[in-house]
RNA sequence: GCCGAAGUGGCGGAAUGGCAGACGCGGCAGACUCAAAAUCUGUUGGCCUUAAACCGUGCGGGUUCAAGUCCCGCCUUCGGCACCA
C-alpha cells in the first residue's frame, strides 16, 4: 500500500457530518417491519452557555448504542429535542431585556451545531421543543386530562417570599434564608397553588419499579422519594370535648409509653380551641416565631428543640384514660401525617429530647437500652403495656395493637408516603400558560380542547409582578376573557407550568412528532413504545424519572398509551469533574468547553475519550492529556492502513485475538463497559503493530468495531477501502467462540498459593488430567522439590496450586 | 441520622473467588534527526546496586488451597434524602 495522507479531522468529520445531513443517514424508518429500538438520552436544556464536555458523556454512550443497533439489523429511534422553558432563559432576558424566544432560539441554534459537530447519529428529522406552541399544546391537553380526572385540585400552602423584592422564591433562590437577589430575610407566606395528585399514584409507581430493569441505586432512590410507610391512626379526644385530635405513628404497640402529644404550630385545631388555651398570647408569638423560620432553619437546626405547653387544653390516651399534656413544637410538620403526634420518650429520640427539655414523665415500653442516657429504638419485650406486655417481636406487638385499636373504635391501620403532591404552577412568564378560567358563577373552568395551544401573550417586560404575581397578571387582554362554560366575564389563571412539566412526556412526542391531531398516533406509540433504553443524569433519577413515570402511567390509566411504564432500561453515567478534582463550573473556572477541544484533537478523539477515561457510572475528573492519548490511538488506527498485506480472512498470527477483540467489545458495550471495550481495541492495534502487518479482512473488523465510537475516521478508512456503502449499515462482526481457544495456554504455578512459576499445557486438558499429570511435570517439580504434596487444584486456563507441607 | 456508591501505582483506571496493576496518561532509556517535535522500540508498584526473597488493593479480624473480590467490625470520601412520627 502507498503511504496515505496524515489522518486529518478538520477535513474528514465535516464531510461524513454533511454526508450524513443530505443522506438522511439517522431517520427512524417509517415501516414497522423491522424490530424496533428506541434509546433516549435527556433532552437538553438549552442555555446560554452552550455545552460542556460533561453534557455528551451520555450522549456519546447512547450514540454508541444506537450506532451499534443499526448494524445490527434494527430500526432505530435515537431522538434529539430542547427542554427550553425555565428560569436561566427568562432572567437573561430580563436582564438583556430580549424576549425569551429570542434567547431560545439562539441558545438552540448554537446547541445543535455543537450536537452536530460531534457526529452523534440523531434523528433531527424528529427534534421536539417544549416552547413550540405545536409541542405545549399537547402539555397543556394532558394537564386537561389530567383536571377532568380529578387529578388537579388547589390548596393553600407556604412559599418562600421576600418582601423587598416582593416576589415568591424557590427553595433553590432562598437558601439559608436569605433572598438570593436582595439578601434580606424571607418570609413563608400561605398562597394558593395548584397541585397535582402524584400521591394517588404514589403504589402504582412503587409497583411499577418491579417490573423495569433499573439499576439498584435508581430504584432506591424512587423508592426512598416516596417513602412508603405503614403504621396507624389513632384518635386522642380532648378532655372535656366531644372533638378527637387525630394522630399517626408507625408504632402504635407504643401506645402505653405515650407521656405528651405534639402538634404542629399551624394546627387548625388550635384555632378552634383558641378560648380554651390560657396562653394563647405566648402560642401566637411561638408561632410567629416559626412563621418566620425557613425551611433551611427546621430542618438544618435539629438539636435544639423549641415548643411550648398549651394550659388548659389537654387529650385523652384511648387507651388507658389517662391525661396526656399537649404541646406545640414545630418540629412535627402540618405536611406529614396528621400534623399532630403522640410522643413516645423512651423509644423516639426527638420525643426524648424534647421530654428531657421540657421535664415530661418517660415511660419505658419495650425493655432494652438505657433510656437515661437516649430513646431506645431496637427491638425487645414489651412491658408496662397491659395486653400487649410479653410480646417479643415488633411485628406481632404492632398487629396486636392495630388489632386492638380497631376493636375499640379509636382508630385504624393506615400507610403514609413522604412523596407530596406536586405544586405544579410558578409565577414566571416563560412556562406553558395553565388552561383554566376562573369564573365567578362557574369557579375554575378547564379550557375547552379546541382552544389549545393557550398562546403566551407578547408583553414587553418579564419582571415577576407585586406580590407574587406572574407577568401574564399584568396583562388585561389575557386575563379577561368569556367564561367557557357561562360565557360570563372570567379570569384566566395566569400562573404558568413548573419546568418538568414538558419533560414529563416528549419521549412520547418522538414517537409522532408532527401529528397535529394527537400527542402521537395510537400506531406509532404501539410500535415504539416503551424506551427500551433511557440513559442519563443521577440528578434525574429522582423527580424527573418519577414524574415523568407518573403522567405515563396516568396516560395509560385513561388509554392514551399503551405501557404502564414508560422506560423499559435506564441508566446513568457519572459526572464528569474539572482536571482539579471538582464539579465543572463557571465560578471555579474549571469549565472544559468541547468546542476547543474539537478544535485541537478532533471529534472522533473526543468521543473516544468521553468513553475511555473511566468507568461510564463513576465521576471521573477531564485531564487533556488523556484526551491527547486518544487522539493518539486514532493516530495509529489511521496508519495501519499503510500496512494492510493480500490474503484472505483473518491471519493466523491474529486470528484468536480478532475473535476475542470481537466477543469484548460486542458484550462490553451492552454493559455499558466502553472504557474496556476501547482498551481491547487498543490492545489489538498494538499486536497489529506487533505483527508488523494486517490483512484487509482484520483492518476491516477493527474499523467495524470502532465505528459506533469514532464515526467519521471509520467511515473514510472504510470507503478507503474500496467500499461504496457506508459502514454504518453494514453488520456488525461475529465471533467463533471455537476461534478463541489457543492449542496451548500459559498457565501460573502456585505453590501454597504464591505464584512460582509458569508452564505452558496443551489448552485442552482437563481437571482430572491435569491433577494427576501436571505434579510429574519437570518445572513443577523443581518447585516442590522436597516436599510432600497434600493437594493439587487445577483451574483450566488459569492456574494451578500445588499445596504442600 | 437514613439510603446508595466508592476507597487499588506518580495519575485515570483493569481484574466470572484463581497470575493484582489490563489499557491509557506521565516518567526513564534507546532508534530516527544537525536538532527538536512527531513516530517507533524497550522499560516503569515498593524495598534493593542487581538477583532472589520480602512487602503491597482504606484499617482490624475471619472464611478459603487461593481474597481487591466473600463474611464480621470500623475509618474516610462522594451522591441523594433528612425533625417523615
Amino acid at each position: 500500500m502507498p503511504p496515505i495522507a496524515p489522518y486529518n479531522p478538520k477535513a474528514i468529520e465535516p464531510k461524513w457530518q454533511k454526508i450524513w445531513e443530505e443522506t438522511h443517514a439517522f431517520e427512524a424508518e417509517a415501516s414497522h417491519e423491522k424490530p424496533k429500538f428506541y434509546g433516549l438520552i435527556e433532552f437538553p436544556y438549552p442555555s446560554g452557555a452552550g455545552l460542556h464536555v460533561g453534557h455528551p458523556r451520555s450522549n456519546t454512550a447512547m450514540d454508541i448504542i444506537a450506532r451499534k443497533r443499526r448494524m445490527q439489523g434494527y430500526n432505530v429511534l435515537f431522538p434529539i429535542g430542547w427542554d427550553a422553558f425555565g428560569l436561566p432563559t427568562e432572567n437573561f432576558a430580563i436582564k438583556n431585556h430580549i424576549h425569551p424566544a429570542i434567547v431560545t432560539r439562539q441558545n438552540i441554534d448554537h446547541f445543535r451545531r455543537q450536537l452536530k459537530m460531534i457526529g452523534f447519529s440523531f434523528d433531527y428529522s424528529r427534534e421536539v421543543d417544549t416552547t413550540d406552541p405545536n409541542y405545549f399544546k399537547w402539555t397543556q391537553w394532558i394537564f386537561l386530562k389530567l383536571f377532568e380526572h380529578g387529578m388537579v385540585f388547589r390548596d393553600k400552602t407556604l412559599v418562600n417570599y421576600c418582601p423587598f423584592c416582593k416576589v415568591v422564591l424557590s427553595n433553590e433562590d432562598s437558601q439559608g434564608g436569605k433572598c438570593d437577589i436582595c439578601h434580606n430575610e424571607v418570609v413563608q407566606l400561605p398562597k394558593d397553588v395548584w397541585y397535582l395528585r402524584i400521591t394517588r399514584y404514589a403504589d402504582k409507581l412503587l409497583e411499577g419499579l418491579k417490573t423495569v430493569d433499573y439499576p439498584e441505586n435508581i430504584a432506591q432512590q424512587q423508592i426512598n422519594w416516596i417513602g412508603k410507610s405503614t403504621g396507624a391512626f389513632v384518635r386522642f379526644p380532648i378532655r372535656g370535648e366531644e372533638e378527637t385530635i387525630e394522630i399517626y405513628t408507625t408504632r402504635p404497640d407504643t401506645l402505653f409509653g405515650v407521656t405528651f402529644m405534639v402538634m404542629a404550630p399551624e394546627h387548625p385545631l388550635i384555632d378552634k380551641y383558641a378560648g380554651r388555651i390560657a396562653n394563647m398570647g405566648a402560642v401566637e408569638a411561638y408561632r410567629e416565631e416559626c412563621a418566620k423560620k425557613t425551611e433551611f432553619e427546621r430542618t438544618q437546626l435539629v438539636k435544639d428543640k423549641t415548643g411550648l405547653k398549651l394550659e388548659g387544653l389537654s387529650a385523652v390516651n384511648p387507651l388507658t384514660g389517662k391525661e396526656v399534656p399537649i404541646y406545640l413544637s414545630d418540629y412535627v410538620m402540618m405536611g406529614y401525617g396528621t400534623g399532630a403526634i403522640m410522643a413516645v420518650p423512651a423509644h423516639d429520640q426527638r420525643d426524648w429530647e424534647f421530654a428531657h427539655k421540657f421535664g415530661i414523665e418517660i415511660i419505658q415500653v419495650i425493655e432494652g437500652g438505657d433510656i437515661s442516657k437516649e430513646a431506645y429504638t431496637g427491638d425487645g419485650v414489651m412491658i408496662n403495656s397491659d395486653f400487649l406486655n410479653g410480646l417479643t417481636n415488633k411485628k406481632d406487638s404492632i398487629a396486636r395493637a392495630v388489632e386492638e385499636v380497631e376493636k375499640r373504635g379509636i382508630g385504624r391501620a393506615g400507610v403514609q408516603y413522604k412523596m407530596k403532591d406536586w405544586a405544579f404552577n410558578r409565577q414566571r412568564y416563560w412556562g406553558e400558560p395553565i388552561p383554566l378560567v376562573h369564573c365567578p358563577k362557574c369557579g375554575v373552568v378547564a379550557v375547552p380542547y379546541d382552544q389549545l395551544p393557550l398562546r403566551l401573550p407578547q408583553v414587553q417586560d418579564f419582571e415577576p409582578g407585586q406580590d407574587g404575581k406572574s407577568p401574564l397578571a399584568r396583562i388585561p387582554e389575557f386575563v379577561h376573557c368569556a367564561c367557557p362554560k357561562c360565557g360570563g366575564p372570567a379570569e384566566r389563571e395566569t400562573d404558568t407550568m413548573p419546568q418538568w412539566a414538558g419533560s414529563s412526556w416528549y419521549f412520547l412526542r418522538y414517537c409522532d412528532p408532527h401529528n397535529d391531531k394527537a400527542f402521537a398516533d395510537m400506531e406509532e406509540l404501539k410500535y415504539w413504545m416503551p424506551v427500551d433504553w433511557y440513559n442519563g443524569g443521577m440528578e434525574h433519577v429522582t423527580r424527573h424519572l418519577l414524574y415523568s413515570r407518573f403522567w405515563h402511567r396516568f396516560l395509560y390509566d385513561i388509554g392514551e398509551v399503551n405501557t404502564p411504564e414508560p422506560y423499559a432500561k435506564r441508566t446513568a453515567q457519572g459526572m464528569i469533574l474539572g482536571t482539579d478534582g471538582e464539579k465543572m463550573s463557571k465560578s471555579r473556572g474549571n469549565v472544559v468547553n468541547p468546542d476547543e477541544v474539537i478544535d485541537e484533537i478532533g471529534a472522533d478523539a473526543f468521543r473516544c475519550y468521553e468513553m475511555f477515561m473511566g468507568a461510564f457510572d463513576q465521576a471521573i475528573p477531564w485531564s487533556t492529556n488523556g484526551a491527547k492519548g486518544c487522539r493518539k490511538f486514532l493516530d495509529r488506527v489511521w496508519r495501519l492502513q499503510e500496512m494492510v498485506v493480500d490474503g484472505e480472512g483473518y491471519s493466523e498470527k491474529l486470528n484468536s485475538l480478532m475473535h476475542q477483540t470481537v466477543k469484548k467489545v460486542s458484550e462490553d458495550i451492552e454493559r455499558m463497559k466502553f472504557n474496556t471495550a476501547i482498551a481491547a481495541m487498543m490492545t489489538l492495534v498494538n499486536e497489529m503493530y506487533a505483527a508488523g502487518q494486517v490483512t484487509r479482512a482484520e483492518l476491516e473488523t477493527l474499523v467495524k468495531l470502532l465505528s459506533p465510537v469514532a464515526p467519521h475516521i471509520c467511515e473514510e478508512m472504510w470507503q478507503n477501502l474500496g467500499h461504496a456503502e457506508p459502514i454504518h449499515h453494514q453488520p456488525w462482526p461475529a465471533w467463533d467462540e471455537e476461534a478463541l481457544k489457543a492449542d496451548e495456554v500459559e498457565i501460573a504455578v502456585q505453590v501454597n498459593g504464591k505464584v512460582r512459576g509458569r508452564i505452558m499445557i496443551p489448552a485442552d486438558l482437563t481437571r482430572e488430567t491435569a491433577e494427576q499429570t501436571l505434579p510429574d511435570n519437570p518445572d513443577v517439580q523443581r518447585l516442590t522439590a522436597g516436599k510432600t504434596i497434600v493437594k493439587v487444584i487445577f483451574v483450566p486456563g488459569r492456574l494451578l496450586n500445588i499445596v504442600v507441607k
